[in-house]
DNA sequence: ATTTTGGGCACT
DNA sequence: GTGCCCAAAATT
């Protein structure tokens, strides 16, 4: 008889066996869909040695139902699913169902009706005929689609489709993207872009794993020179996978990518339409889709052919995911490249200390490009001392940022001001009884949004329009913003330069890909003096005209005893500060401080990387943290408090003694609430002797927790919220 | 995760 | 005996 065993996609469910009928063809990575009981399930045939299970007599067994027209997952994907459970100390369902993140793709495919133009004119024509008409020329899409862009009502195509002015189009919805041009316009490169690039190119290939870390400058032209390398992975009819941090503003990456290969990459990102997704995720694993460039997310998406890895960003810590399975993008890619026998390149102009660590190791290729391209120069940095040089009451701007900002005005150049705080204040409080304005949710306060009259929570979504009385004593304006955001400073620099034109850059104000094409335009064409922003205008775009960037409080992602908080100031800064006069002229960095002594200030300062590094390597290796030794978290939450602080105190009870691990806690995670759960964590340090994840799991397996408890173990942890 | 089952208990 | 609630067991 035909047996096979499935991983079911259902994060408490063992390996299961089913009989394959006569008529079904199932290998391992088949996509199937078995009875459960009354139910179906979803689930992935499996090599039955790689999933230990007890054997069920083949008279019990049901048959399966259906295999999906779809490839089967192949065996690299597979062993990844594997390792990363494993790593991560993660349910194997959980890390599958990454990898069968459209739904409406595994069912078979479908049809849907497009329209363009005949050529036809109408008999009548009315203004919004004609201004649809002209704007549709050569274009094809839904109704719906042609509607926007032409800015008609569907009303009107739909009169121009009766009229015989426009035809309908069937289309496949899950058709083959137009093959992106490996030659389309290869550019010129420096003799040090060529020799890295070249390196790049040799070790696609060789078709064989090889780890870079590719270190160089913003403004080294590193883009350029993995470019070579995608070109060709797609002459050798390969697949490319481009991993970026935030998806939401790659409008330029896609340009940039576009004008090099003549069409855009397949794009890959959470907030994508079903549609695209489904069209995306098959063509990813029929081999159609030869580039593409996504989120995290698009690691685990099944390539039929893959041949390259491009990181890009790599320190970057939003590759570190932390919800569901607490995965790190960058550390996976590398061992998505080991499965797949294929060249990954971790690019950054500051790479994480343990990327570095690797690189030194050897484990890692590293290539330098350590110079700008062309004949823009490094910016000068100046610390603005807060104790010494302090803004008026209210202000946060220090006279030597503010006359920098005005000797650019004069100038007609551009400057940028730097603040990670989204919102006008980050605390709202009642002169008049103290009260403070609190997330029901969470432990956090709500923060006030002036662009949008709101106070709102930073961690839930919870939102509450801004009041106009203190909630508590009932009296009116008493309510006092305490701190400073992006809002506020754009405020301040309105009240000392009327007219300065700012422009605030939020991913509140910042929302789709029109909002960032405008502001974008706006700055390149020289329409705003001002840019107030935060992280999100760390990366990404250069304008020529920037030659100030001022870091407004380069002590905020000091605070709050985040493991990695040196190393995230000093890239977060770094990395903003490399948006300063990317062109000829030179550009000036001013970072206000309280702190000018602090090592990731002073190395700032100094321009010195190196002295950063060495003494970021020195504290992690007192503090046993990466890469000389290993942390994890565990994280129990409950909608109940003593539920949660019980099953933490229970964990910590049964926690093992051992020399080359320590646990401490349980403790109330610093967000004690979160979304309506409170929070207790343990932390655990261990020597990179220790076998963490196979202590953690014979640890937590045995236990038993009340219902509606839930045990959250992040390895390698990011963020000690 | 979801469905089935079975025990304990109140009620007829 | 029957209905109801809840916890435990089964699901291949």
């Amino acid at each position: 008889m035909n047996r096979v065993r499935l991983l079911v996609l259902n994060a408490a469910l063992g390996p299961l066996d089913y009989r394959v009928p006569d008529d079904l063809h199932v290998e391992p990575g088949s996509i199937v869909v078995a009875p459960l009981g009354p139910r179906q399930v979803l689930g992935i045939a499996w090599e039955s040695e790689r999933l230990p299970g007890a054997e069920v007599p083949d008279a019990r067994l049901r048959p399966i139902l259906d295999v999906l027209p779809v490839p089967p997952l192949p065996a690299p994907l597979r062993r990844l699913i594997e390792w990363t459970a494993e790593y991560y100390c993660a349910a194997m369902a959980s890390v599958a169902r990454m990898s069968l993140s459209s739904s409406a793709a595994l069912r078979g495919g479908g049809t849907i009706t497009e329209y363009r133009l005949t050529g036809v004119m109408p008999s009548r024509l009315t203004p919004q005929r004609d201004a649809a008409i002209s704007a549709l020329d050569g274009e094809q899409g839904t109704i719906r689609e042609l509607a926007d862009l032409a800015g008609v009502s569907e009303a009107v195509l739909r009169g121009l489709v009766n009229a015989g002015v426009m035809e309908p189009v069937v289309v496949d919805i899950d058709r083959a993207y137009p093959p992106a041009d490996p030659n389309h316009a290869a550019p010129t490169l420096s003799d040090l872009q060529t020799g890295v690039a070249d390196r790049f190119v040799e070790a696609v290939k060789a078709r064989k794993f090889a780890p870079f870390l590719l270190d160089g400058v913003t403004g080294s032209g590193k883009t350029e020179t993995y470019f070579e390398a995608v070109a060709e992975a797609i002459r050798m009819g390969r697949q490319v996978l481009v991993l970026l941090p935030e998806i939401a503003l790659t409008e330029n990456f896609l340009k940039r990518f576009e004008s090099r290969f003549g069409v855009p990459p397949v794009v890959w990102h959470s907030s994508q339409k079903q549609s695209e997704r489904r069209r995306a995720w098959r063509q990813v694993a029929e081999g159609g889709a030869q580039v593409v460039v996504g989120a995290r997310s698009a690691l685990f998406l099944p390539y039929a052919n893959l041949g390259l890895i491009i990181v890009d960003e790599a320190h970057e810590v939003s590759f570190k995911q932390d919800d569901g399975v607490r995965y790190n993008a960058r550390d996976v890619a590398v061992m998505r490249g080991r499965f797949e026998q294929i060249p990954v390149v971790l690019a950054s102009a500051t790479p994480a200390l343990e990327s570095l660590q690797m690189a030194e190791a050897g484990v890692y290729e590293k290539v330098d490009l350590p110079s700008r391209f062309g004949e823009a120069s490094l910016p000068e940095i100046a610390v603005v001392d807060l104790r010494e040089q302090v803004p008026p009451r209210g202000r946060w701007l220090a006279p030597p940022l503010v006359a920098g900002i005005e000797e650019r005005l004069a100038r007609g150049e551009q400057s940028l001001l730097f603040l990670n705080r989204r919102g006008y204040a980050p605390l709202t409080l009642c002169r008049n009884c103290g009260f403070r304005f609190q997330c029901p949710n969470c432990s956090a306060w709500l923060v006030e949004h002036r662009l949008s009259k709101r106070l709102a929570c930073h961690h839930c979504g919870h939102e509450v329009p801004s009041p106009s009385q203190c909630p508590e004593c009932g009296e009116a304006d008493c309510l006092t913003a305490c701190g400073p955001g992006v809002e506020r400073i754009a405020d301040e620099v309105a009240q000392i330069f009327p007219d300065a034109r700012t422009a605030v850059v939020t991913s509140d104000t910042l929302s789709n890909p029109e909002k960032i094409a405008a502001f974008v335009d706006a700055a390149e064409s020289g329409a705003i003096d001002v840019i107030v922003g935060t992280q999100l205008v760390t990366k990404g775009y250069h304008f020529p005209e920037l030659t100030l960037v001022g870091v407004v409080d380069a002590d905020l992602g000091l605070e709050g005893g985040d493991l990695r908080a040196a190393e995230r100031s000093y890239q977060q800064i770094a990395q903003v500060a490399g948006r300063a006069g990317r062109a000829s002229k030179p550009g000036e960095v001013l970072i206000q401080t309280r702190h000018p002594d602090a090592p990731v200030i002073a190395a700032l300062a100094a321009g010195d990387r190196d002295a950063f590094y060495a003494a970021e390597t020195d504290a992690r290796r007192h503090a046993g943290a990466p890469p000389f030794g290993r942390w994890a978290a565990i994280i129990v939450s409950s909608e109940d408090e003593a539920e949660a602080r019980e099953a933490a105190q229970n964990i910590g009870r049964a926690a093992p003694r051992l020399d080359d691990l320590a646990v401490f806690g349980p403790a109330p995670a610093p967000l004690s609430l979160l979304r309506g759960r409170y929070r207790y964590r343990l932390l655990i340090n261990a020597r990179r002797s220790a076998a963490l994840q196979q202590t953690i799991r014979e640890w937590l397996d045995p236990m038993e927790f009340a219902p509606g408890v839930r045990i959250g173990v992040d390895i390698d942890p990011y963020s000690f919220v």
